[in-house]
DNA sequence: AAACAGTACCGTGTACTGCCGGTACCGACC
DNA sequence: GGTCGGTACCGGCAGTACACGGTACTGTTT
C-alpha cells in the first residue's frame, strides 16, 4: 500500500465518483465539496487500489471467471463496498487492466531500451510479453480475454490490456516512422497489428499446451514481426541468419 | 387412450446423437438404431441448419449479445427446441462459426488463387477478410469476440472463427515453408500470428470508427505482413531486406 | 395378415432452478 | 448532516422439468 505523496488537489474529478445518482449537489457549482467529503479522498484511493489488488488475487485463486462475490470475499468485504467504488464490473476490469499495464509497460520499455539493434528490441519486447503471460496465465486470460459486450456507441475508453499495449506500441512505431520519414498514419494499424500478432500466437501457444519452448516461439514471432511473410517464398534464404 | 401413464418412463439420454450417417448396415452386430430413429436424421440436419441461420438473423436483428430466447423466437419456436438440437449455447456458437468459416474460407482461397505475385496474395486475403468484417460487423463481433469462458481442463476443439482461419492459414504457411526449405515448425505461430495481426488491427479500425479507408488499411497491413517492422528504421528507402 | 400395444422420436409451451451482476434498505460511525 | 458497510433482495438469462399432443416404426397377439 502506497500512502505517501498525497497531492492535495481539491479537485479530484475522475476517480472517486460514486455514481452520483440520486444525489445532486446544490447549485453553487464552485464549492460543492467540504471537509466532510474530502476527508475521505485518501481512503477512497487506497480502497480502490486494495480492491484492484483483491481482484488480482481472486483471479489467481478462482480463475479468470471470477464472480463479484468472490472478489468481494477476497477483499474481506461484501459486494456493496465494491460497487460503491466501481460503478460496475467493467470499470473494475478496466482498473485491473490499467494496473497490469502499469506493471507490464515499463518492463517492455526496459526490454526495448536495453538493446541496441532494433531487431533485438523487437525480440526482447516479444519475449517480455510472453514471459508475463507465462508467469500468470490466469491473470492474462482475465485481462486479455474479457470482452465487454456493451457497445456504448460513442466513446471509446480504451479498455482491454491489448488495447493499452497496442496504443503504446502504436506510439512507438509512430515515432520511429516519423523519424525515418515514413507515413505516420501507418502507426496505429502497425502497433495494434503487431500486438495482436503476438497475442493470437500466444493464445494458440497456451491453448495447444505450449508445444514449443518459449524461446522458440519468441524467435519465430520475431522473424515474422521483423521480416514478414516475404521470407516464406524465397528459398534457401534462412531467416534466422543474423545471429 | 393411454395418456400420461408413462410420462417419464423413457427419459433417454442426450437427444442429438452424433448420427454419423443415415445408413446403418442391416447385419451390423449390435442393433442400436432402427428406423424410428434414423428416419429423423435428415430432418435433424435441416433443423440444425435452420437454427444456425436463425441465429445469424437474430444477431443481425439484436446485435452480438443476443439471448437464447431471441434466437428461438427468430426461428419461430421456443428455447426447448433449440436445446433439443444443441446441448448448450457454446455448441450453437461453434456451429455458427463453422458456417461463417465455410463462407469465408473459400473466398479467401479464391482471392489468393486469383493472384500471381505472393505479395498480392497476401494483400487480397487481407482485403477479403476486411470486406467480410465490414459487410456485417455485428455478425463479426458475435463470431470473433465471443469467448467461451469454460475451461474443460484439457482439450478444446477449435471453436472461434479466428482459430479456424488461423488453422487454415497455418496450413498454407506450412506448405510454403516446406516448399522453400524452411523450418516447418514456424507454421503455426506464423499462421495464427498473421491472422491475429489482421484481427486486432481490424478491431482497432472498427472501434475507432474507421478512421481510414479500407483500402488504406489493407495497404498498411500488407506492408506489415509482408515486410515486417524492419522497414520502419530504414530511412525512406523501400528495402527488400536482403543480406 | 390385420389389429394393437408399445416405443422412439418430433413439436409447443409454461414454469421452474440457479447463477450472477447489480440494488434497496438498514444500521453504525463520525 | 454525511458517509461507510452489510444483509437481503431484484432481475435477467442460460438451461431444465414437465405436460400434452402427434407420427412413424416394431414386436406381439389374434
Amino acid at each position: 500500500m502506497k500512502v505517501g505523496a498525497e497531492r492535495d488537489s481539491a479537485r479530484t474529478s475522475a476517480f472517486p465518483r460514486p455514481a452520483a445518482d440520486e444525489f445532486s449537489p446544490p447549485e453553487n457549482g464552485a464549492r460543492t465539496r467540504d471537509r466532510r467529503d474530502s476527508r475521505w479522498d485518501e481512503h477512497r484511493r487506497t480502497r480502490r487500489e486494495q480492491l484492484v489488488q483483491a481482484t488480482v488475487d481472486a483471479v489467481a485463486r478462482h480463475g479468470a471467471g471470477v464472480g463479484m462475490d468472490e472478489i468481494a470475499a477476497e477483499a474481506g468485504t461484501s459486494k456493496t463496498v465494491v460497487y460503491r467504488h466501481f460503478t460496475d464490473r467493467t470499470e473494475l476490469y478496466v482498473a485491473v487492466c490499467s494496473r497490469v499495464a502499469a506493471q507490464l509497460l515499463p518492463k517492455l520499455r526496459d526490454a526495448i531500451e536495453s538493446r541496441d539493434e532494433p531487431r533485438e528490441m523487437v525480440a526482447a519486447a516479444i519475449d517480455t510479453y510472453l514471459a508475463f503471460l507465462e508467469a500468470d496465465p490466469e491473470l492474462y486470460r482475465f485481462v486479455v480475454h474479457q470482452q465487454t459486450l456493451d457497445r456504448p456507441a460513442g466513446h471509446d475508453p480504451i479498455s482491454s490490456l491489448s488495447d493499452l499495449v497496442g496504443e503504446q506500441t502504436a506510439a512507438i512505431v509512430g515515432l520511429a516512422l516519423e523519424r525515418s520519414g515514413h507515413d505516420r498514419r501507418a502507426a496505429a494499424p502497425w502497433g495494434h497489428g503487431a500486438v495482436g500478432m503476438v497475442r493470437s500466437a500466444a493464445d494458440w501457444w497456451l491453448r495447444a499446451g505450449r508445444p514449443m519452448l518459449r524461446a522458440e516461439l519468441t524467435a519465430h514471432l520475431t522473424d515474422l514481426a521483423w521480416a514478414g511473410l516475404s521470407g516464406v517464398v524465397t528459398p534457401e534464404a534462412r531467416t534466422e541468419e543474423d545471429k
